[in-house]
DNA sequence: AGGTTAAATAACCAAGTGGTTTAGTAAACG
DNA sequence: CGTTTACTAAACCACTTGGTTATTTAACCT
C-alpha cells in the first residue's frame, strides 16, 4: 500500500547506517542524549562534518534535535531502527522458510522415492539449490 | 579488535540495502536463486543497471554468483544479513537498557523522595530525558 | 554593549552513485 | 561455422556524498 513511502523511509534509514561515523553516533546516542560538540569529540573531524552527518541522521528520523539555550541536544529515535530491523528480519524469515521447506522436501524424497518435479519453480535456479 | 574490518563489512551491507532496487532483489533472492535476466524482469531498467546493482550486492557479500552455462545464477547469503541485523539489535538493546534503567530510577525517586543527582551522567542530556 | 560558546550555513572540492548507451565476451544452438 | 542468448565492460552523464575552511547566527555571560 504505502510501499513507496516505506521505501523512502528504509532508504533513509539504511543510508544513515551505511557510514561508520554515523553508526558510532547512533551507538553513542543509544547510551543517552548528547550535544553536537559531545558527539563530535571522539572523531578527528570538523564540526560541520559532524553537523552534516547529523542532518543525514535527522532526515532518516533516527535522530531528533531539540533546543536548550545554545545547545542542540540530539536524541535517538527508536522507530526507524525498528523498521530497518523489521525489513531484514522479514527477508531472513523468507530465506529460512524456503530453506526449511527445501530441507523437508529433500528428506521426503529420500524417504519415498517419488522423484517428482511438480514443486519446482524457477528451473535451473532450483537445480542449483539442490546441489548446495 | 577487527573493528575497522567489521566497519567495512557493515558499510557494504547497509549500503547494499539502502537502495529500493537492491532490496527488491534481495527479497526476490530470499525466495530462491535466480539468474540476472530473471532478476531484471520486474524492473524498468537496463540490464547493465541491474548488473551494477548486483555488483554492489556481491561486494557486500549479500549475493554470490556461480556459473551455469551462460547463466550466472545469483544466490543470497545469510551472513551479511545477520551481521547488519546484529548491529541494529545491539544498538536497540543498549537503548532499551538505558530506558529501563531510567524508568526504574524515576520509579525509585517517586517512591522515596531522595531528589539525588548522583546517578546522572551528561548533565542537560539526562535533564532532557526526564522530560519525555 | 562586547565577547565567548554552540552550532549551522555557504562555498568549494574530490570521489562515488545510479543510470544510460554502445560495444564486447563466452557459451549454447542450429 | 555463424547466430542467438546471457551477461559484463567501458565510457559517459547528472547528481550526491563526505569532507574541508570560512563565515553567520543565536544565545549566554560579564
Amino acid at each position: 500500500m504505502t510501499a513507496v513511502i516505506d521505501d523512502e523511509r528504509l532508504d533513509a534509514a539504511f543510508t544513515a547506517l551505511a557510514d561508520p561515523t554515523r553508526r558510532a553516533i547512533v551507538a553513542r546516542l543509544a547510551r543517552g542524549d548528547a550535544t553536537v560538540t559531545e558527539l563530535a569529540a571522539p572523531f578527528a573531524m570538523s564540526m560541520p562534518g559532524i553537523s552534516k552527518h547529523l542532518r543525514v541522521l535527522e532526515r532518516s528520523g533516527l535522530v531528533t534535535r531539540s533546543r536548550h539555550a545554545q545547545f542542540r541536544p540530539c536524541h535517538l529515535e527508536r522507530e526507524p531502527l525498528d523498521e530497518a530491523l523489521g525489513w531484514i528480519e522479514e527477508a531472513r524469515r523468507v530465506w529460512r522458510e524456503r530453506f526449511d521447506k527445501l530441507d523437508a522436501h529433500l528428506r521426503e524424497l529420500q524417504r519415498t522415492d517419488h522423484t517428482d518435479r511438480t514443486t519446482t519453480t524457477t528451473d535451473h535456479a532450483d537445480q542449483k539449490e539442490a546441489t548446495e
